[in-house]
RNA sequence: GCCCCCGUAGCUCAGCUGGAUAGAGCGCCGGCCUUCUAAGCCGGAUGUCGCAGGUUCGAAUCCUGCCGGGGGUGCCA
């Protein structure tokens, strides 16, 4: 891991230091912002916590601790104060405040990252739409979900892999190789089959290129393959690359199905019932035990999916992280189940279950059905609203809640707009400096006069010193959501800073001091918002 | 029946590995451009944190029960 590099750390180690003086065995306290500005810079509890092993009043401990503290800080913090139920609160001096600005400048785009302690390696997957449709928008809000973890995970020091699982055989491909024969013979598609107009687009496509006619096996093999160009495209549009493609017909070719069903049984865990080939998955914790191989004698998804994790178990991952949709959360129980049934630890599988979304226009919501033809396109989104407001809206809110997206909000270039608020910030800053070189202002080296650190600076340095507690909380909690949300909180920040402080001629010292805090706050902002894939334009 | 998610301001939601007077955006009302982008800022009003118990010095947060909404529960994928 490289040094986190963060002014934040040496307040930290100075609290635990100072509450290990009151009691050895204080547990780690945390180091907070105050609720009110007036109240401090930072905040720890660290004395409510000592409190009960010390059996004084937390008030008292409190005292103590802030005597401890204040030897320790000298002349880097400016007032301690007691507060409330036995808070200790620090208001940091102007020469730590600005210190810590120049760090974060000098760190740049780099600040922040390789806060994961410690760092695993996992292997994300996400998507993983069947080839038998264009992907939808709830596929786009996977994809900004899974790509973002990813890309916050990657930033934090682990080892991550992308990857799509591709259902490119089995009964939906002989489904869908039957719904195109169906529509280029002008028949009825099969009951269950896939009716949307584009099936009937593929079809004319194909004969025209392919005049001597092919089975329906052959359509299912090329259409999949059609498909699959545009879901390629489509996730090149949304700036999602995946490092591998795992295919569920090169798998079964493979043998790996068979393989991983003998070594299942091997184990004891696979038995025969009903002429069907059955997994002990109810040994492990699911509520029943499931169908590996079909009475008709087809393996199931489930025993591909099993094959499939464990080729990634023996890829030597520590985590296997799926992104599965909320139609999906019943397939947990009995995938875990399998890769324990495989001597893995059962937080070795992690899932992330992705609620809906819902576009909403005049207050019309648009439901998505994929197996009709009338279903929401992710490229059809992309058209309208763009892919920095696609993946900023779909990331807005947790993963585990419905969103609606409001698509005439999302269209919007104006600050109610929360994507271009942010993006506005990063731009007003990038002309400040453009004018600052124009201008070429004397500013001089020196310290900038005492008392000028004003207190929208003061917050928004603060709140640029949050961002690697930020990323490690995000990729910690799998939460990348906490990073729209922080970034939206860095704008305001920077814009009230704005209003109250001149940048360009602030006068000798002051200006390069406020132009580091510019350029702290720029490097942080497009951080932010490349961690969930967005663009920071240097004009708008 | 069982499993998962949700219930916080008029609306949409943050906060939920316990802490100070519960936040943001939208919407509503009222201000601010001769100086670095007004795609911005400032001020104002709004809450039985679904209900009831429990644990705790302290609960929106943890536990139990209940009510309401959504989703799932296939030898489909």
């Amino acid at each position: 891991m490289e040094p986190a590099d963060n002014p934040i750390d040496e307040l930290e180690a100075a609290i635990a230091a100072a509450a290990a003086e009151l009691h050895p065995s204080v547990p780690a306290a945390a180091l907070e912002r105050p609720p009110r500005p007036e109240l401090g810079d930072y905040s720890t509890n660290a004395a409510m916590l000592a409190a009960p092993l010390v059996g004084a009043p937390p008030r008292d401990v409190a005292g103590r601790l802030a005597e401890g503290l204040g030897k320790r800080l000298g002349e880097r913090v400016e007032r301690i104060e007691v507060a409330g139920p036995g808070f200790v609160n620090l208001q940091m001096s102007e020469l730590w405040m600005r210190n810590a600005v120049a760090l974060v400048a000098a760190r740049g785009r780099r600040f922040g990252a390789g806060v994961a302690d410690p760092p695993r390696s996992l292997l994300v997957e996400f998507v993983s739409a069947n080839p038998t449709g264009p992907l939808t928008v709830a596929s786009g809000r996977h994809l900004a979900y899974g790509d973002s973890l990813a890309r916050i995970l990657e930033f934090a020091g682990n080892r991550v892999e992308r990857e799509y699982y591709l259902n490119d055989a089995g009964s939906q491909i002989d489904l869908f190789g039957a719904s195109i024969a169906a529509r280029i013979s002008g028949a009825e598609v099969p009951e269950g089959g896939y009716e949307g107009d584009y099936v009937a687009a593929l079809g004319e496509r194909i004969r025209s290129e392919h005049p001597a006619g092919l089975d329906a096996a052959e359509l299912g093999r090329l259409g999949v393959e059609l498909m699959l160009a545009g879901i390629r495209a489509t996730l090149e549009r949304a700036r999602v690359r995946f490092d591998g493609w795992a295919s569920e017909r090169s798998l079964r070719a493979a043998g790996a199905v068979e393989t991983a069903i003998v070594e299942l049984r091997d184990r004891g865990l696979v038995y025969e019932s009903e002429g069907a080939v059955w997994l002990r998955t109810s040994r492990f914790g699911d509520d029943k035990d499931r169908v590996l191989i079909r009475a008709d004698g087809e393996p199931t998804y489930f025993a591909a999916d099993i094959a499939y994790h464990r080729d990634k178990l023996e890829r030597g991952f520590e985590v296997l992280f799926d992104v599965l949709g909320a139609d999906h959360h019943g397939y947990v129980g009995r995938m875990r189940a399998a890769i324990v049934a495989f001597g893995a630890e059962p937080e070795a599988f992690e899932v992330a279950i992705m609620q809906m979304v819902n576009l909403v226009e005049g207050g019309e919501r648009a439901r998505m059905s994929k197996r009709r033809g009338d279903f929401a396109r992710l490229d059809d989104l992309l058209d309208d609203i763009g892919v920095d407001a696609t993946r900023f809206f779909m990331l807005m809110r947790s993963h585990e809640t419905p969103i609606d997206i409001d698509l005439e909000l999302a269209r919007a270039h104006s600050s109610d707009n929360p994507v271009y608020y942010a993006q506005y910030a990063h731009a007003r800053i990038c002309s400040i400096f453009r004018t600052a070189a124009e201008r070429g202002t004397e500013a001089g080296n020196g310290p900038p006069p005492a008392g000028t650190l004003e207190p929208a600076e003061r917050s928004l340095i603060a709140r640029l010193l949050d961002a690697p507690g930020q990323i490690a909380r995000a990729a910690s909690r799998r939460e990348p959501h906490g990073i729209t949300t922080y970034v939206r909180a860095v704008a305001a920040d920077f814009h009230a800073f704005y209003r109250d402080c001149r940048v360009v001629g602030a006068g000798p010292g002051l200006e390069p001091a406020r132009l580091a805090v510019c350029a702290a706050t720029r490097d942080v902002i497009a951080t932010m918002l490349d961690l969930v894939g967005v663009d920071a334009p240097e004009e708008m």
